[in-house]
RNA sequence: GCCUCGGUAGCUCAGUCGGUAGAGCAGGGGACUGAAAAUCCCCGUGUCGGUGGUUCGAUUCCGCCCCGAGGCA
């Protein structure tokens, strides 16, 4: 089994790729976004379904946005979609920007113990009264392995860390990721800079103009959501709190999700950076039609052994 | 015209009882295994508005000038 992956920062036209070798190939996207499974986020989304692109489009509005969603649901049923693509003999074409979500599905990963909200939140109200560094300590006692690679500022961290222990008992299993499930080639868009400091620019503008503020105020009206629900962390939803609050003016709400998104895609880039085996390419300076033949192409895809070979 | 308060990092500001200065934000780099658009770590030399003076030494004190805000005429 093989797989093409499209990646990359936000704003850098990993749909349009996507779609385009989807189309080219006679395929189907899978979609590695972690806010885009959520309906009634379409336009802070940048959503693109099915309809939008001509193929089908998988991983895209699949829960509603009240339920908190995981990595984990994420790759199981990712991966069942990639299996039933294969089984009809298609190539099963990635496209998103959720590192962790991609990576999920690319390397075998043991997630741990299931998330238990009733021990989450006691370890919550402990981290309140002890402090994180006492919580690092107890996570060091117990695996100090684990503590070692987790700052004791990273609270959320340290409290997984510390549930996976409670619920299981047991230290958090140590997991190999160092090769691939399938063979895997992956498109890295990577453009310059301040070409995508310009696009995303662009972009926000163009979500107010297709009316990110009403659908956001649906979402709080009409779907009784909380700016503290996982779904409402998503850049160019968040930032409408302070705002509807009238604390901040129009401007103000553009230019702090114009710079969130910015250091989100500088976040994409070094996830996507860690790869070897990504081929990264400049997606404003090259047309899409070559792109699409680059992505098409059935070189540089990446074996378990070689990958492994080359990260030692 | 006079008086007062400001002028310090890209932005907002702190500070130096005279020994050339530091926070937040922005920006740059990095990490990432059931929250990942989340979360976390590392990185701070800038004619301290200009110019004279006092001083061993001035961004700090004094004079003048320029710019901004307010007040009085």
């Amino acid at each position: 089994m093989k797989a093409l992956f499209i990646v990359g920062p936000t704003a850098c036209g990993k749909s349009e790729l996507a779609a385009s070798c989807a189309r080219a190939a006679g395929t189907e996207i899978i979609s590695c976004d972690s806010m885009q499974i959520y309906r009634h986020m379409d336009i802070g989304t940048a959503k693109t379904t099915s309809a939008d692109l001509g193929v089908p489009v998988h991983m895209v509005d699949i829960v509603e946005p009240d339920r908190e969603y995981s990595a984990f649901e994420y790759s199981v049923a990712a991966l069942d979609v990639a299996n039933s693509l294969c089984d009809r003999g298609k190539l099963p074409v990635f496209a998103g920007g959720t590192g962790l979500y991609a990576h999920s599905v690319i390397f075998p990963l043991t997630f741990g113990a299931a998330k238990d909200d009733a021990v989450r939140a006691e370890l919550e109200e402990e981290l309140k009264v002890k402090g994180a560094r006492a919580m690092w300590e107890q996570l060091n006692a117990a695996d100090p392995d684990d503590a070692a690679k987790i700052h004791p500022n990273n609270t959320k961290r340290l409290i997984r860390a510390l549930e996976i222990l409670r619920t299981t008992g047991g230290a958090k299993p140590k997991g190999q990721s160092a090769t691939p499930r399938f063979a895997v080639k992956m498109l890295f868009l990577d453009p310059p800079r301040d070409a995508l400091r310009k696009a995303i620019d662009a972009r926000v503008e163009k979500m107010f103009d297709l009316g990110l503020e009403r659908e956001v105020r649906r979402l709080v009206d009409e779907l009784k959501l909380d700016f503290s629900m996982q779904s409402m962390q998503a850049i160019g939803y968040r930032e409408f709190a302070p705002y509807f609050r009238n604390e901040i003016g129009l401007s103000e709400l553009k230019d702090q999700i114009k710079t969130d998104t910015r250091r989100y895609a500088k976040r994409q880039e070094t996830w996507f950076g860690r790869y070897p085996f990504a081929l990264k390419v400049d997606p404003f300076s090259t047309d899409i039609a070559s792109l699409t033949d680059m992505a098409l192409d059935d070189s540089g895809y990446f074996f378990g052994d070689r990958y492994a070979a080359e990260t030692k």
